[in-house]
DNA sequence: GTGGTCTAGACCACG
DNA sequence: GTGGTCTAGACCACA
């Protein structure tokens, strides 16, 4: 579904709740749709299966995944999306992370730009191919 | 000369040794030049001592600074550039980085290509406001 | 494992850093081996944690460690070897330290050859003993 | 008359130290000859005046240099010899260094021999250029 | 339990 | 004043 990076300094949690809030807002996971069980999830990505639980866990509290009891976890309904205060907040943070590795080993922009599009392109090749 | 963003996941130190990185490969601060002294940087940024000490350290076994006895410390005559490779994977890493961000709150590239180049004018701009 | 040398101006990291290399080298510790807990090495050696864990953080930057997140540290299952340049540096230094404290006492060369054939003895027992 | 150097972390007054030792040793500095002012040797060695008086002051405690009052500094007439226990000690710590550092780059103690002799050809080559 | 980070504060070597 | 080392002790992330 989506790669883990042991050596990116965010703990693992975050890594797979932005995974899985990733694929459902390019819809490869519906509304509705069950994801994988914490178990499965865990073997699939080679983690603790208490890290998938803790991003499970908060993403529930969000309400992007709803659990019925006894029977899974579910994509919610109507999964919250992030407003646009926390979007933009997040998204201006991200750019200024890349935006200085880029230029701490001398990229320039048109360079950074470029290979940023190729990480689009992979990350929704994903989405296609399960599409 | 730079920030430290306490919500990066990136450790303090790692922040330092970034900076200041790039700080050179924007040429704001030549080679021979003198660098802030461990004690000073760490009042600027409000942190320990200790913790700059540390970027500093590895910068200086980097062959980027050089450390002259009880006087201070400095950019090194011919600061070591990062190697093709080194390069290529600190970009690549950055770029997936910052694209599962942005598709994790449903931005698309065109949105987070035009934020990523405010923040390059930014931390550009900074080297021009100094040099 | 091996011996701290309070009189030996080379810092204790590096000490560890160097009785590390060592036994890897003289195979005492094999690829794949795990090395003792940052907390047991300090126990054991007398010196704080933090002394333990910037060695052990040098070695797996290096490529000679390798840290499981959570579990423990383990010898890098291709351990970086240093390159010849390097090893040549570090011996000529180490050399040149030798044979000036024997000159400095008044010993010479022959007298210098035997006390350092009794040294190698020494440290390759250790490695004996417990293989 | 010696080399610094100024990666070895040895403090620089220790090494001026032993250098001095190894030329009386060697019959370079004989007893009464007079040594070179502070300022010059300071100089010579581009390291700061006070670190060298420091290295006159041990060697004078020591009772191997001797200071006339008002004319210079002067190897002692008998300069005190170090005895065999220190000796020993002193040789025995520099030959573990060694090994050690040997050892940790994969050198076998044939090489370190053939490396070790090669040192002091250089520095014994050194006495008999100016003696 | 593991390693990683950070702070606080001390002492040393050097200029 | 400079950087370097070490200790002590806290908190976090992960298994």
């Amino acid at each position: 579904m989506f790669d883990i990076n042991p050596s990116d300094p965010a703990p693992i949690w975050k890594q797979i709740e932005e995974g899985l809030r990733r694929l459902i807002t390019l819809g490869t996971l519906q509304p509705g749709e069950s994801v994988p069980s914490v178990r499965d999830l865990a073997r699939d990505l080679r983690v603790n299966p208490n890290t998938v639980a803790r991003a499970y866990q908060r993403l529930s509290d969000a309400g992007v995944l709803a659990v019925r009891r006894g029977e899974g976890t579910y994509v919610a309904d109507e999964p919250t999306r992030p407003n646009r205060a926390h979007r933009t907040e997040v998204l201006r943070d991200a750019a200024n992370r890349y935006a200085s590795a880029a230029l701490s080993v001398g990229v320039q922009l048109d360079e950074a730009v470029a290979v940023l599009e190729a990480s689009f392109d992979k990350l929704v090749a994903v989405h296609r191919r399960k599409g």
